[in-house]
DNA sequence: TAATTTTGCAAAATCGTTTTAGAAGTGTAA
DNA sequence: TTACACTTCTAAAACGATTTTGCAAAATTA
């Protein structure tokens, strides 16, 4: 079945397609379109079952009204709501998000970014993957809209907004001193990104705020390539090797969880054997007996503020906008995992 | 910074728009294009950063290479799962995936429906809520290339490919009367949707076989629009209310999820004082003690089969398929609450 | 040498819109 | 009668690609 154009509409209300275009977007009074004439193309328009062809529209206009969002992996929960998030944000402004996840790699997001590209995006929303500084300065430089979530680049001149990740992990530690735990093994993944720095220096400046030795040995810095099983051991490990420890911080939500199943293996109870406390919240955080304390990241907010910075700078293509650097503050849920 | 379009390399390297489309696509050879030439467009088409605009290839070709997805909720794990294999099954073809959640909702479904059809998709990828027949009748009516995944419309001839949801339900509770359980309640939710009934089927086939009398009172629908808290408070209640209930069997996973709530409220062990099962597997049900059983539907199979049939529609729309029903078998994951 | 075929590319049509410029027709005033 | 201003609509260009057709020059064949 063919699909009905402005073409077709128009020789069947015998008007000229350009009438058909001012009738159907609201523009019949201001191009004096007669009362006539506009209902007798709208009559003929619906009976015909008119929809407008997108395509067309943003080759026409040259904007697609639509943002494109890179994640790290749209499977993990705080990425999926972020991601729910700004769609609906996004459909405030009129606005279509096309999402998309780099899995950490950097080629891979090249290639997304490519592919957005393509697909002439109005701006990119992105949680860069280490190693993509140079795909997302060349954006900058040609002047697209772009906006850093989740973590930035330093060499990169773009736009960011995230948790205060120190500032966050901090207040966690200062939870776990005052419940009297003092010997904190910290987890984190061994990848070269910005939050993870913050996070671990988060870890670093409250214990010499507290007058406590950094020890090396109770840092465990996870693979990210490990397989599932591989992580939940070597977590497992740190925690023989070391029965000094008396709280784990988990760098984020998906080590917590791994980290739950290592303390389940070794049969400690939680808080009695180990304390627990994990970055970003996680249903199963909720739910865990006897709960899981964790700092959950004020994902609307990041969103919100988001999609904003993009949104003024895609309504306004002309003029350059100053680099935004936006740090919300993160809360801390309180569980009886502490 | 402008965008650079096939006719600035066209008369950057001095040739026609033509000849660089013709390079550019590897019909050098067949167009007789001199290598002379190529290596040049080829040179000037590198140096220039172009990348074809994707909008105008499928204005002008009529195809988007992009289907449209539309699931219940992006947000459960299930279809976000789903989603993600279809995409990478839909990446196999050469094809992209947009998508959309319903949130069961018909009307936000017609309207993504329409949003998909502006956007020229070739074809549709459709977890279909209750009241959407209209709609998506239409658009097989117009040829368009439609399957259904998870559930389906009998008023409605479009393929479709899911779990055997009845087979799958009676394949638990078989599980069930093995370890010994006769008491066994069933958790659903009040949406009128297929595959809900043809669970609560399996139910009620499998008590009938084991020759149990069918008990109303330890069958609970949810309302789907009840907020978390009440939904767990009502759950407990049906426990509270039936102490003679030895298992529970949840339809979903989002309800086994809502259920552990309500047991753990009432300080009940699992199994000791109530077994547990549920349709869908969850991190959760894997992680919490002492492991949760449940019934894992296929969702590689699902994807791959269901992006097999779309695409046969896809390539070759001219002749008219026959509607395709396929069903899938689930597998049962015997976890310690049983 | 003339006719025919092949080569190598350019021109133009097309997809479905938006948008600018302007063409008829009518009415009014000088 | 002419000039001018409205009113109401149309024609055509443009967006950026693909694809069909066209056509001159070179090469081949008769």
């Amino acid at each position: 079945m063919k699909k009905v154009s402005i073409k077709d509409i128009a020789s069947m209300a015998g008007v000229a397609s350009s009438t058909v275009s001012f009738v159907l977007n609201g523009k019949a009074r201001k191009m004096r379109i007669s009362e006539t004439v506009e209902k007798r193309v709208l009559e003929v328009a619906r009976n015909a079952g008119y929809y407008p062809n997108q395509l067309a529209i943003s080759l026409r206009t040259g904007k697609s009204k639509t943002l494109g969002l890179i994640v790290e992996n749209i499977g993990n929960i705080f990425f999926a709501t972020l991601a729910k998030t700004i769609e609906e944000e996004a459909e405030q402004y009129g606005y279509r998000v096309v999402y998309c996840s780099t899995e950490n790699n950097a080629s891979k997001g090249k290639e997304l970014i490519n592919m957005l590209s393509q697909r002439q995006v109005d701006g990119y929303l992105i949680t860069p993957a280490p190693h993509m500084e140079e795909d997302i300065q060349q954006l900058v430089q040609l002047q697209r809209p772009v906006v850093l979530i989740d973590r930035y680049l330093p060499a990169v001149e773009a736009s960011h907004v995230l948790v205060n990740n120190a500032e966050a992990v901090a207040q966690g530690m200062a939870h776990l001193f005052a419940q009297g735990y003092k010997e904190i093994g910290f987890v984190t993944v061994d990848l070269d990104v910005m939050q993870m720095e913050q996070r671990l220096d988060g870890y670093i400046g409250a214990l010499s705020k507290e007058g406590i030795r950094l020890n090396k040995d109770i840092i465990l810095k996870v693979p990210y390539t490990h397989q599932r099983d591989e992580a939940v051991e070597l977590i497992a490990s740190l925690l023989k090797n070391n029965p000094q420890l008396e709280a784990l911080f988990f760098a984020t939500n998906y080590l917590g969880i791994l980290g739950l199943e290592s303390i389940n293996r070794l049969k400690m109870a939680i808080p009695e054997d180990i304390a627990v406390i994990s970055f970003d919240d996680h249903d199963i955080f909720r739910l865990y007996p006897p709960g899981i304390t964790s700092i959950q990241q004020p994902v609307e907010a990041i969103a919100k503020k988001a999609v904003a910075l993009l949104m003024e700078q895609c309504e306004n293509t002309e003029s350059i906008f100053p680099k935004a650097e936006v740090e919300l503050a993160a809360k801390l849920i309180v569980r009886g995992s502490t």
